[in-house]
DNA sequence: TACTGTCAAGAGCAGTGCTCTCGTTTTGTT
DNA sequence: AACAAAACGAGAGCACTGCTCTTGACAGTA
Protein backbone atom coordinates (compact mmCIF):
# COMPACT_ATOMS: atom_id res chain seq x y z
CA UNK A 1 0.00 0.00 0.00
CA UNK A 2 2.69 2.19 0.51
CA UNK A 3 4.91 1.49 -1.61
CA UNK A 4 2.31 1.43 -4.58
CA UNK A 5 1.73 5.29 -3.72
CA UNK A 6 5.33 6.20 -4.03
CA UNK A 7 5.36 8.74 -7.16
CA UNK A 8 5.35 5.84 -9.81
CA UNK A 9 5.74 2.09 -10.15
CA UNK A 10 8.71 1.43 -11.33
CA UNK A 11 7.03 -0.82 -14.04
CA UNK A 12 4.71 2.21 -14.97
CA UNK A 13 7.66 4.90 -15.36
CA UNK A 14 9.14 2.52 -17.80
CA UNK A 15 5.94 1.57 -19.70
CA UNK A 16 5.69 5.19 -20.37
CA UNK A 17 9.37 5.94 -21.13
CA UNK A 18 8.80 2.94 -23.90
CA UNK A 19 5.58 4.42 -25.24
CA UNK A 20 6.75 7.48 -25.79
CA UNK A 21 10.02 5.83 -27.74
CA UNK A 22 7.86 3.83 -29.53
CA UNK A 23 5.84 6.72 -30.46
CA UNK A 24 9.10 8.65 -31.37
CA UNK A 25 10.46 6.21 -33.54
CA UNK A 26 7.15 5.25 -35.28
CA UNK A 27 6.96 9.29 -36.31
CA UNK A 28 10.69 9.36 -37.67
CA UNK A 29 9.48 6.45 -39.82
CA UNK A 30 6.20 7.79 -40.64
CA UNK A 31 8.80 10.40 -42.36
CA UNK A 32 10.20 8.09 -44.61
CA UNK A 33 7.65 5.51 -44.88
CA UNK A 34 4.30 7.16 -44.61
CA UNK A 35 0.74 6.02 -43.49
CA UNK A 36 1.96 2.36 -43.87
CA UNK A 37 4.76 1.58 -41.05
CA UNK A 38 6.26 -0.68 -40.07
CA UNK A 39 5.61 -2.54 -36.54
CA UNK A 40 8.63 -4.71 -37.35
CA UNK A 41 11.24 -1.85 -38.31
CA UNK A 42 10.22 0.33 -35.66
CA UNK A 43 10.88 -2.90 -32.66
CA UNK A 44 14.03 -3.40 -34.54
CA UNK A 45 14.83 0.15 -34.00
CA UNK A 46 14.53 -0.30 -30.30
CA UNK A 47 16.03 -3.12 -30.33
CA UNK A 48 12.66 -5.40 -29.03
CA UNK A 49 11.02 -7.69 -30.36
CA UNK A 50 8.29 -7.32 -32.46
CA UNK A 51 5.18 -9.25 -30.52
CA UNK A 52 7.07 -7.02 -27.67
CA UNK A 53 5.69 -4.21 -28.85
CA UNK A 54 2.18 -5.37 -28.98
CA UNK A 55 2.65 -5.27 -25.20
CA UNK A 56 2.10 -1.18 -25.28
CA UNK A 57 -0.20 -0.72 -28.95
CA UNK A 58 -2.90 -3.77 -29.57
CA UNK A 59 -2.22 -3.10 -32.44
CA UNK A 60 -0.49 -1.05 -35.66
CA UNK A 61 -4.29 0.58 -35.87
CA UNK A 62 -3.91 1.83 -32.38
CA UNK A 63 -0.51 3.45 -32.73
CA UNK A 64 -1.76 5.15 -35.69
CA UNK A 65 -4.66 6.25 -33.71
CA UNK A 66 -2.19 7.68 -31.33
CA UNK A 67 0.69 9.33 -32.95
CA UNK A 68 -2.96 11.03 -35.09
CA UNK A 69 -3.81 12.44 -31.72
CA UNK A 70 -0.28 13.67 -31.08
CA UNK A 71 -0.01 15.46 -34.36
CA UNK A 72 -3.46 17.08 -33.84
CA UNK A 73 -2.41 18.30 -30.29
CA UNK A 74 1.16 19.51 -31.94
CA UNK A 75 -0.74 21.43 -34.74
CA UNK A 76 -3.08 22.87 -32.39
CA UNK A 77 -0.89 23.87 -30.17
CA UNK A 78 1.28 25.90 -32.37
CA UNK A 79 -1.99 27.52 -33.83
CA UNK A 80 -2.79 28.35 -30.61
CA UNK A 81 0.86 29.81 -29.43
CA UNK A 82 1.07 31.98 -32.69
CA UNK A 83 -2.54 33.55 -32.46
CA UNK A 84 -1.81 34.12 -28.55
CA UNK A 85 0.79 36.29 -29.76
CA UNK A 86 -0.77 38.85 -31.23
CA UNK A 87 -3.43 41.67 -29.80
CA UNK A 88 -7.01 39.95 -28.92
CA UNK A 89 -8.43 43.28 -31.03
CA UNK A 90 -6.34 42.48 -34.05
CA UNK A 91 -8.59 39.76 -35.96
CA UNK A 92 -6.77 39.96 -39.16
CA UNK A 93 -3.38 39.30 -37.38
CA UNK A 94 -5.02 36.75 -35.33
CA UNK A 95 -5.93 35.00 -38.65
CA UNK A 96 -2.32 35.30 -40.35
CA UNK A 97 -0.68 33.72 -37.16
CA UNK A 98 -3.19 30.86 -37.55
CA UNK A 99 -2.75 30.68 -40.69
CA UNK A 100 0.98 30.52 -41.17
CA UNK A 101 1.36 28.66 -37.73
CA UNK A 102 -0.94 25.53 -39.48
CA UNK A 103 1.22 25.68 -42.62
CA UNK A 104 4.92 26.23 -40.38
CA UNK A 105 4.01 23.29 -38.83
CA UNK A 106 3.03 21.33 -41.53
CA UNK A 107 6.17 22.31 -43.56
CA UNK A 108 7.84 21.26 -40.79
CA UNK A 109 6.62 17.50 -40.19
CA UNK A 110 5.32 16.92 -43.95
CA UNK A 111 4.73 13.64 -43.20
CA UNK A 112 1.97 14.12 -39.85
CA UNK A 113 0.26 16.63 -41.92
CA UNK A 114 -0.23 14.05 -44.23
CA UNK A 115 -0.84 11.54 -41.72
CA UNK A 116 -4.05 13.72 -40.39
CA UNK A 117 -4.97 15.92 -43.27
CA UNK A 118 -4.40 13.16 -46.10
CA UNK A 119 -6.15 10.65 -47.49
CA UNK A 120 -7.94 8.25 -44.80
CA UNK A 121 -6.44 4.91 -44.98
CA UNK A 122 -8.62 2.79 -46.39
CA UNK A 123 -9.34 0.00 -43.29
CA UNK A 124 -9.07 2.38 -40.13
CA UNK A 125 -11.56 4.07 -38.98
CA UNK A 126 -10.89 7.58 -36.75
CA UNK A 127 -12.02 6.59 -33.16
CA UNK A 128 -13.88 9.27 -31.27
CA UNK A 129 -10.94 10.18 -28.84
CA UNK A 130 -9.26 12.01 -32.22
CA UNK A 131 -11.88 14.68 -32.41
CA UNK A 132 -11.64 16.69 -29.63
CA UNK A 133 -8.01 17.10 -30.67
CA UNK A 134 -8.51 17.50 -34.15
CA UNK A 135 -11.31 20.49 -33.44
CA UNK A 136 -8.57 22.69 -31.59
CA UNK A 137 -7.57 24.70 -35.03
CA UNK A 138 -11.13 24.93 -36.23
CA UNK A 139 -12.16 25.85 -32.49
CA UNK A 140 -8.88 29.02 -32.23
CA UNK A 141 -10.84 30.12 -35.49
CA UNK A 142 -14.66 30.42 -34.40
CA UNK A 143 -13.52 32.08 -30.82
CA UNK A 144 -11.68 34.46 -33.21
CA UNK A 145 -14.64 34.81 -35.09
CA UNK A 146 -17.01 35.06 -31.68
CA UNK A 147 -14.33 37.62 -30.44
CA UNK A 148 -14.75 39.81 -33.40
CA UNK A 149 -18.82 39.55 -33.08
CA UNK A 150 -19.07 40.46 -28.93
CA UNK A 151 -16.43 42.96 -30.01
CA UNK A 152 -18.49 44.36 -32.66
CA UNK A 153 -15.56 44.68 -35.29
CA UNK A 154 -17.48 41.82 -37.25
CA UNK A 155 -20.25 42.65 -38.86
CA UNK A 156 -22.39 40.27 -39.69
CA UNK A 157 -23.66 42.01 -42.68
CA UNK A 158 -21.77 40.09 -45.92
CA UNK A 159 -21.68 43.69 -47.54
CA UNK A 160 -23.95 44.59 -50.88
CA UNK A 161 -22.20 42.28 -53.49
CA UNK A 162 -21.80 39.33 -51.54
CA UNK A 163 -22.88 35.37 -53.11
CA UNK A 164 -25.66 35.11 -51.33
CA UNK A 165 -26.60 31.71 -49.60
CA UNK A 166 -28.74 29.85 -51.95
CA UNK A 167 -32.60 29.41 -50.88
CA UNK A 168 -32.26 25.74 -49.74
CA UNK A 169 -34.06 26.17 -46.35
CA UNK A 170 -32.25 22.51 -45.26
CA UNK A 171 -28.85 23.87 -45.93
CA UNK A 172 -29.39 26.93 -44.09
CA UNK A 173 -31.06 24.65 -40.93
CA UNK A 174 -27.73 22.44 -40.81
CA UNK A 175 -25.95 25.52 -40.64
CA UNK A 176 -27.92 27.26 -37.62
CA UNK A 177 -27.46 23.72 -36.17
CA UNK A 178 -23.61 23.72 -35.99
CA UNK A 179 -23.67 27.25 -35.32
CA UNK A 180 -25.67 27.20 -32.28
CA UNK A 181 -23.53 24.06 -31.72
CA UNK A 182 -20.20 25.46 -31.24
CA UNK A 183 -20.59 29.01 -31.57
CA UNK A 184 -24.42 30.94 -31.14
CA UNK A 185 -22.91 33.92 -30.99
CA UNK A 186 -21.84 33.91 -34.67
CA UNK A 187 -24.45 34.36 -37.43
CA UNK A 188 -25.11 32.06 -40.19
CA UNK A 189 -23.31 33.95 -43.02
CA UNK A 190 -20.49 34.75 -40.89
CA UNK A 191 -19.74 31.31 -39.93
CA UNK A 192 -20.13 30.42 -43.47
CA UNK A 193 -17.65 32.79 -44.62
CA UNK A 194 -15.44 31.79 -41.94
CA UNK A 195 -15.74 27.83 -43.23
CA UNK A 196 -14.91 29.21 -46.52
CA UNK A 197 -11.49 30.91 -45.49
CA UNK A 198 -10.66 27.43 -43.08
CA UNK A 199 -11.49 25.36 -45.96
CA UNK A 200 -8.67 27.36 -48.66
CA UNK A 201 -6.70 27.82 -45.66
CA UNK A 202 -6.13 24.04 -45.05
CA UNK A 203 -6.55 23.22 -48.85
CA UNK A 204 -3.76 25.79 -49.95
CA UNK A 205 -1.14 24.18 -47.28
CA UNK A 206 -2.28 20.89 -48.88
CA UNK A 207 -1.73 21.52 -52.12
CA UNK A 208 1.76 22.95 -51.49
CA UNK A 209 2.56 19.96 -49.36
CA UNK A 210 1.35 17.26 -51.69
CA UNK A 211 3.37 18.67 -54.79
CA UNK A 212 0.35 20.59 -56.29
CA UNK A 213 2.00 23.57 -57.06
CA UNK A 214 5.31 21.89 -58.31
CA UNK A 215 6.43 24.22 -62.22
CA UNK A 216 4.06 26.52 -60.73
CA UNK A 217 4.53 28.62 -57.41
CA UNK A 218 8.55 27.37 -56.52
CA UNK A 219 10.42 30.24 -54.71
CA UNK A 220 7.60 32.18 -52.97
CA UNK A 221 5.07 30.25 -51.69
CA UNK A 222 4.82 31.69 -48.20
CA UNK A 223 4.04 35.15 -49.81
CA UNK A 224 1.44 32.94 -52.16
CA UNK A 225 0.04 31.66 -48.74
CA UNK A 226 0.10 35.08 -46.89
CA UNK A 227 -1.62 36.91 -50.30
CA UNK A 228 -4.40 33.67 -49.95
CA UNK A 229 -4.99 34.60 -46.10
CA UNK A 230 -5.40 38.16 -46.86
CA UNK A 231 -7.86 37.18 -49.64
CA UNK A 232 -9.82 35.35 -47.09
CA UNK A 233 -9.59 37.25 -44.29
CA UNK A 234 -10.97 40.20 -46.73
CA UNK A 235 -13.91 37.75 -47.51
CA UNK A 236 -14.60 37.42 -44.25
CA UNK A 237 -14.36 40.88 -43.07
CA UNK A 238 -11.14 40.82 -40.99
CA UNK A 239 -9.37 44.09 -40.65
CA UNK B 1 4.16 -11.12 -93.37
CA UNK B 2 0.33 -11.14 -94.47
CA UNK B 3 -1.00 -12.76 -90.99
CA UNK B 4 1.34 -10.17 -89.26
CA UNK B 5 -0.58 -7.47 -90.86
CA UNK B 6 -4.26 -8.80 -90.16
CA UNK B 7 -5.43 -5.98 -88.06
CA UNK B 8 -2.89 -6.86 -84.91
CA UNK B 9 -1.29 -10.42 -83.68
CA UNK B 10 -3.37 -12.41 -81.53
CA UNK B 11 -0.73 -12.21 -78.62
CA UNK B 12 -0.79 -8.27 -78.99
CA UNK B 13 -5.13 -8.45 -78.83
CA UNK B 14 -4.86 -10.87 -75.76
CA UNK B 15 -2.29 -8.47 -73.78
CA UNK B 16 -4.56 -5.71 -74.32
CA UNK B 17 -7.69 -7.31 -72.95
CA UNK B 18 -5.60 -8.49 -70.38
CA UNK B 19 -3.58 -5.41 -69.62
CA UNK B 20 -6.91 -3.43 -69.06
CA UNK B 21 -8.30 -6.61 -67.91
CA UNK B 22 -5.71 -5.92 -64.09
CA UNK B 23 -5.91 -2.49 -64.54
CA UNK B 24 -10.19 -2.68 -63.97
CA UNK B 25 -9.66 -5.46 -61.03
CA UNK B 26 -6.79 -2.93 -60.15
CA UNK B 27 -9.09 0.15 -59.52
CA UNK B 28 -11.83 -1.96 -57.74
CA UNK B 29 -9.46 -3.37 -55.28
CA UNK B 30 -8.15 0.40 -54.73
CA UNK B 31 -11.54 1.22 -53.04
CA UNK B 32 -11.38 -1.30 -50.42
CA UNK B 33 -7.57 -1.24 -49.76
CA UNK B 34 -6.62 2.30 -51.32
CA UNK B 35 -2.83 3.18 -52.63
CA UNK B 36 -1.69 -0.12 -50.86
CA UNK B 37 -3.16 -2.35 -53.08
CA UNK B 38 -2.29 -6.17 -53.61
CA UNK B 39 -0.86 -7.33 -56.67
CA UNK B 40 -1.36 -10.46 -55.73
CA UNK B 41 -4.88 -10.62 -55.04
CA UNK B 42 -5.31 -8.70 -58.96
CA UNK B 43 -3.62 -11.99 -60.05
CA UNK B 44 -6.07 -14.31 -57.43
CA UNK B 45 -9.14 -12.60 -58.76
CA UNK B 46 -7.71 -12.94 -62.32
CA UNK B 47 -6.96 -16.71 -62.21
CA UNK B 48 -2.97 -16.11 -62.69
CA UNK B 49 -0.15 -16.40 -60.49
CA UNK B 50 1.07 -13.50 -59.44
CA UNK B 51 4.34 -13.52 -61.26
CA UNK B 52 2.73 -13.31 -64.60
CA UNK B 53 1.27 -9.82 -63.73
CA UNK B 54 4.62 -8.69 -64.02
CA UNK B 55 4.69 -9.82 -67.75
CA UNK B 56 1.90 -7.00 -68.30
CA UNK B 57 3.19 -4.54 -66.07
CA UNK B 58 6.72 -4.43 -64.68
CA UNK B 59 6.15 -3.48 -60.92
CA UNK B 60 3.27 -2.25 -58.76
CA UNK B 61 4.46 1.23 -59.08
CA UNK B 62 3.90 1.19 -62.81
CA UNK B 63 0.67 -0.41 -62.31
CA UNK B 64 -0.44 2.60 -60.26
CA UNK B 65 1.05 5.01 -62.84
CA UNK B 66 -1.10 3.29 -65.23
CA UNK B 67 -4.29 3.88 -62.79
CA UNK B 68 -3.09 7.24 -62.08
CA UNK B 69 -3.20 8.33 -65.44
CA UNK B 70 -6.21 7.04 -66.22
CA UNK B 71 -7.94 8.48 -63.06
CA UNK B 72 -6.47 11.99 -64.58
CA UNK B 73 -7.65 11.25 -67.87
CA UNK B 74 -11.52 10.12 -66.83
CA UNK B 75 -11.78 13.30 -64.52
CA UNK B 76 -10.60 15.80 -67.14
CA UNK B 77 -13.07 13.86 -69.54
CA UNK B 78 -15.85 13.97 -67.02
CA UNK B 79 -15.06 17.82 -66.50
CA UNK B 80 -14.83 18.47 -70.12
CA UNK B 81 -18.37 17.18 -71.18
CA UNK B 82 -19.82 18.84 -68.20
CA UNK B 83 -18.39 22.19 -69.32
CA UNK B 84 -19.20 21.59 -73.06
CA UNK B 85 -22.47 21.42 -72.60
CA UNK B 86 -22.93 25.17 -71.80
CA UNK B 87 -23.19 27.94 -73.63
CA UNK B 88 -19.64 29.62 -74.45
CA UNK B 89 -20.69 32.80 -73.25
CA UNK B 90 -21.87 31.86 -69.60
CA UNK B 91 -18.54 32.14 -68.11
CA UNK B 92 -20.33 31.07 -64.52
CA UNK B 93 -22.15 28.52 -66.11
CA UNK B 94 -18.90 26.77 -67.18
CA UNK B 95 -17.23 27.20 -64.31
CA UNK B 96 -20.27 25.56 -61.94
CA UNK B 97 -20.31 22.74 -64.51
CA UNK B 98 -16.46 22.36 -64.32
CA UNK B 99 -16.73 22.14 -60.28
CA UNK B 100 -19.92 19.89 -60.42
CA UNK B 101 -18.55 17.65 -63.34
CA UNK B 102 -15.19 17.34 -61.06
CA UNK B 103 -16.73 16.33 -57.46
CA UNK B 104 -19.54 14.51 -59.14
CA UNK B 105 -16.87 12.22 -60.37
CA UNK B 106 -15.02 12.19 -56.89
CA UNK B 107 -17.76 10.91 -55.41
CA UNK B 108 -18.56 8.41 -57.97
CA UNK B 109 -14.57 7.67 -57.64
CA UNK B 110 -13.68 8.11 -53.96
CA UNK B 111 -10.40 6.04 -53.62
CA UNK B 112 -9.59 7.17 -57.22
CA UNK B 113 -9.83 11.10 -56.36
CA UNK B 114 -8.12 9.88 -52.83
CA UNK B 115 -4.96 8.13 -55.63
CA UNK B 116 -4.65 11.23 -57.49
CA UNK B 117 -5.33 14.24 -54.78
CA UNK B 118 -4.71 12.69 -51.54
CA UNK B 119 -1.25 11.88 -49.80
CA UNK B 120 1.77 11.40 -51.82
CA UNK B 121 2.88 7.55 -51.85
CA UNK B 122 5.81 7.80 -49.86
CA UNK B 123 8.80 6.11 -52.04
CA UNK B 124 6.54 6.88 -54.89
CA UNK B 125 7.75 9.06 -57.84
CA UNK B 126 5.34 10.29 -60.15
CA UNK B 127 6.76 10.15 -63.46
CA UNK B 128 6.69 12.93 -66.39
CA UNK B 129 3.83 10.81 -68.29
CA UNK B 130 1.12 11.93 -65.77
CA UNK B 131 1.55 15.44 -65.55
CA UNK B 132 -0.45 16.39 -69.19
CA UNK B 133 -3.73 14.47 -67.86
CA UNK B 134 -2.99 16.02 -64.73
CA UNK B 135 -3.19 19.03 -66.28
CA UNK B 136 -6.36 18.97 -68.28
CA UNK B 137 -9.01 20.46 -65.11
CA UNK B 138 -6.60 23.09 -65.08
CA UNK B 139 -6.24 23.97 -68.59
CA UNK B 140 -9.59 23.64 -68.78
CA UNK B 141 -10.27 26.61 -66.53
CA UNK B 142 -7.80 28.87 -67.62
CA UNK B 143 -9.10 28.18 -71.44
CA UNK B 144 -12.14 29.44 -69.59
CA UNK B 145 -10.23 32.85 -68.28
CA UNK B 146 -8.87 33.50 -71.37
CA UNK B 147 -12.05 33.12 -73.39
CA UNK B 148 -13.71 35.60 -70.75
CA UNK B 149 -10.15 37.96 -71.35
CA UNK B 150 -10.88 37.35 -75.55
CA UNK B 151 -14.47 38.52 -74.61
CA UNK B 152 -14.26 41.33 -72.76
CA UNK B 153 -16.73 39.83 -70.01
CA UNK B 154 -13.83 39.31 -67.75
CA UNK B 155 -11.90 42.32 -66.29
CA UNK B 156 -8.40 42.61 -64.99
CA UNK B 157 -9.16 44.89 -62.89
CA UNK B 158 -9.69 43.47 -59.48
CA UNK B 159 -12.42 45.86 -58.10
CA UNK B 160 -11.64 48.63 -55.26
CA UNK B 161 -12.02 47.01 -52.23
CA UNK B 162 -9.27 43.73 -53.62
CA UNK B 163 -6.95 42.74 -51.86
CA UNK B 164 -3.82 43.59 -53.76
CA UNK B 165 -0.87 41.33 -54.99
CA UNK B 166 1.89 42.06 -51.72
CA UNK B 167 5.10 43.75 -53.09
CA UNK B 168 7.12 40.84 -53.49
CA UNK B 169 8.90 41.50 -56.81
CA UNK B 170 9.66 37.64 -56.71
CA UNK B 171 5.99 36.55 -56.50
CA UNK B 172 4.96 38.32 -59.20
CA UNK B 173 7.64 37.50 -61.54
CA UNK B 174 7.08 33.92 -60.62
CA UNK B 175 3.14 34.62 -61.37
CA UNK B 176 4.12 36.42 -64.88
CA UNK B 177 6.16 33.02 -65.43
CA UNK B 178 3.59 31.07 -65.24
CA UNK B 179 1.13 33.35 -66.90
CA UNK B 180 3.09 33.52 -69.81
CA UNK B 181 3.54 30.35 -69.74
CA UNK B 182 0.48 29.00 -69.84
CA UNK B 183 -1.97 31.59 -70.70
CA UNK B 184 -0.41 34.65 -71.72
CA UNK B 185 -3.53 36.81 -72.20
CA UNK B 186 -4.35 36.36 -68.65
CA UNK B 187 -3.51 39.20 -66.78
CA UNK B 188 -1.58 38.40 -63.52
CA UNK B 189 -4.26 39.47 -60.70
CA UNK B 190 -6.55 37.27 -63.00
CA UNK B 191 -4.80 34.29 -63.00
CA UNK B 192 -4.44 34.84 -58.98
CA UNK B 193 -8.34 34.97 -58.50
CA UNK B 194 -8.34 31.99 -60.56
CA UNK B 195 -5.68 29.95 -58.51
CA UNK B 196 -7.52 30.84 -55.35
CA UNK B 197 -10.85 29.36 -56.92
CA UNK B 198 -8.75 26.50 -57.83
CA UNK B 199 -7.60 25.57 -54.86
CA UNK B 200 -10.93 26.50 -53.05
CA UNK B 201 -12.52 23.71 -55.88
CA UNK B 202 -10.86 21.20 -55.17
CA UNK B 203 -10.39 22.00 -51.21
CA UNK B 204 -14.23 21.55 -50.65
CA UNK B 205 -14.14 18.13 -52.56
CA UNK B 206 -11.38 16.74 -50.98
CA UNK B 207 -12.47 18.09 -47.23
CA UNK B 208 -15.48 16.17 -48.17
CA UNK B 209 -14.35 13.25 -49.35
CA UNK B 210 -11.61 12.69 -46.33
CA UNK B 211 -14.38 12.89 -44.08
CA UNK B 212 -13.78 16.84 -42.92
CA UNK B 213 -17.94 17.66 -42.82
CA UNK B 214 -18.83 14.46 -40.63
CA UNK B 215 -20.92 16.11 -37.76
CA UNK B 216 -21.35 19.06 -39.61
CA UNK B 217 -22.66 18.87 -43.35
CA UNK B 218 -23.97 15.87 -44.34
CA UNK B 219 -27.64 16.60 -46.03
CA UNK B 220 -26.66 19.51 -48.24
CA UNK B 221 -23.17 19.00 -49.15
CA UNK B 222 -24.33 19.75 -52.76
CA UNK B 223 -25.80 22.93 -52.29
CA UNK B 224 -22.91 24.23 -49.89
CA UNK B 225 -20.17 22.90 -52.59
CA UNK B 226 -22.40 25.05 -55.15
CA UNK B 227 -21.99 27.98 -52.75
CA UNK B 228 -18.87 27.78 -52.41
CA UNK B 229 -18.02 27.56 -56.03
CA UNK B 230 -20.40 30.77 -56.63
CA UNK B 231 -18.53 32.75 -54.06
CA UNK B 232 -15.54 32.04 -55.28
CA UNK B 233 -16.72 32.77 -59.11
CA UNK B 234 -17.55 36.38 -57.66
CA UNK B 235 -13.84 36.82 -56.64
CA UNK B 236 -12.83 35.63 -59.39
CA UNK B 237 -15.45 37.93 -61.61
CA UNK B 238 -17.36 35.33 -63.92
CA UNK B 239 -20.58 36.50 -63.94
C1' DT C 1 10.48 -27.36 -89.94
C1' DA C 2 13.41 -24.71 -87.01
C1' DC C 3 14.05 -20.59 -84.44
C1' DT C 4 12.86 -16.65 -81.49
C1' DG C 5 10.31 -14.22 -78.37
C1' DT C 6 6.39 -14.32 -75.16
C1' DC C 7 3.76 -16.43 -71.82
C1' DA C 8 1.95 -18.67 -67.25
C1' DA C 9 3.45 -21.29 -63.55
C1' DG C 10 6.09 -22.54 -59.58
C1' DA C 11 9.62 -22.11 -56.07
C1' DG C 12 11.91 -19.11 -53.28
C1' DC C 13 13.59 -14.73 -50.60
C1' DA C 14 12.93 -11.15 -47.41
C1' DG C 15 9.62 -8.62 -45.28
C1' DT C 16 4.86 -7.65 -42.96
C1' DG C 17 0.86 -7.74 -39.00
C1' DC C 18 -0.48 -10.56 -35.61
C1' DT C 19 -1.13 -14.67 -32.23
C1' DC C 20 0.35 -17.94 -29.04
C1' DT C 21 3.38 -19.95 -25.74
C1' DC C 22 7.13 -19.95 -22.51
C1' DG C 23 10.04 -18.55 -18.73
C1' DT C 24 11.14 -14.34 -16.04
C1' DT C 25 10.35 -10.27 -13.31
C1' DT C 26 7.66 -6.95 -10.90
C1' DT C 27 3.51 -5.85 -8.21
C1' DG C 28 0.00 -5.83 -4.61
C1' DT C 29 -1.78 -8.54 -0.99
C1' DT C 30 -1.89 -11.71 2.76
C1' DA D 1 8.33 -12.93 4.23
C1' DA D 2 5.64 -15.70 1.19
C1' DC D 3 2.58 -16.07 -2.56
C1' DA D 4 -0.60 -15.46 -6.38
C1' DA D 5 -1.56 -12.24 -10.10
C1' DA D 6 -0.22 -9.42 -13.46
C1' DA D 7 2.99 -7.69 -16.78
C1' DC D 8 6.92 -8.42 -19.54
C1' DG D 9 10.40 -9.82 -23.42
C1' DA D 10 11.63 -13.46 -26.41
C1' DG D 11 10.71 -16.84 -29.78
C1' DA D 12 8.16 -19.67 -33.02
C1' DG D 13 4.74 -19.70 -36.25
C1' DC D 14 0.79 -18.37 -39.63
C1' DA D 15 -0.81 -16.12 -43.65
C1' DC D 16 0.28 -12.47 -46.36
C1' DT D 17 3.10 -9.09 -49.34
C1' DG D 18 6.39 -7.40 -53.57
C1' DC D 19 9.62 -9.28 -56.35
C1' DT D 20 13.14 -12.53 -58.77
C1' DC D 21 14.52 -16.56 -61.09
C1' DT D 22 13.86 -20.74 -63.56
C1' DT D 23 11.18 -24.02 -66.30
C1' DG D 24 8.31 -25.75 -69.78
C1' DA D 25 4.73 -24.63 -73.25
C1' DC D 26 3.02 -21.99 -77.01
C1' DA D 27 2.57 -18.52 -80.97
C1' DG D 28 4.68 -15.89 -84.76
C1' DT D 29 8.23 -15.70 -88.33
C1' DA D 30 11.22 -17.36 -91.84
Amino acid sequence: MLSGMTAKNLRARVRDELTSEIKAIARRQLTTEGANLSLRAVARELGMVSSAVYRYFPSRDDLLTALIIDCYDELGAAAETAEAAVDRADLLGRWLAIGHGIRDWALAHPAEYALIYGSPVPGYRAPQTTVGPAARTTDLMLTMLADGVAAGTLPADPGPDAVVLPPVPDLAAELDRIGTLISPTVPRDLLVRGLTGWIQMFGVVTFELFGRFQNMIEDNRRAFYDHQLRVMAGHIGLR
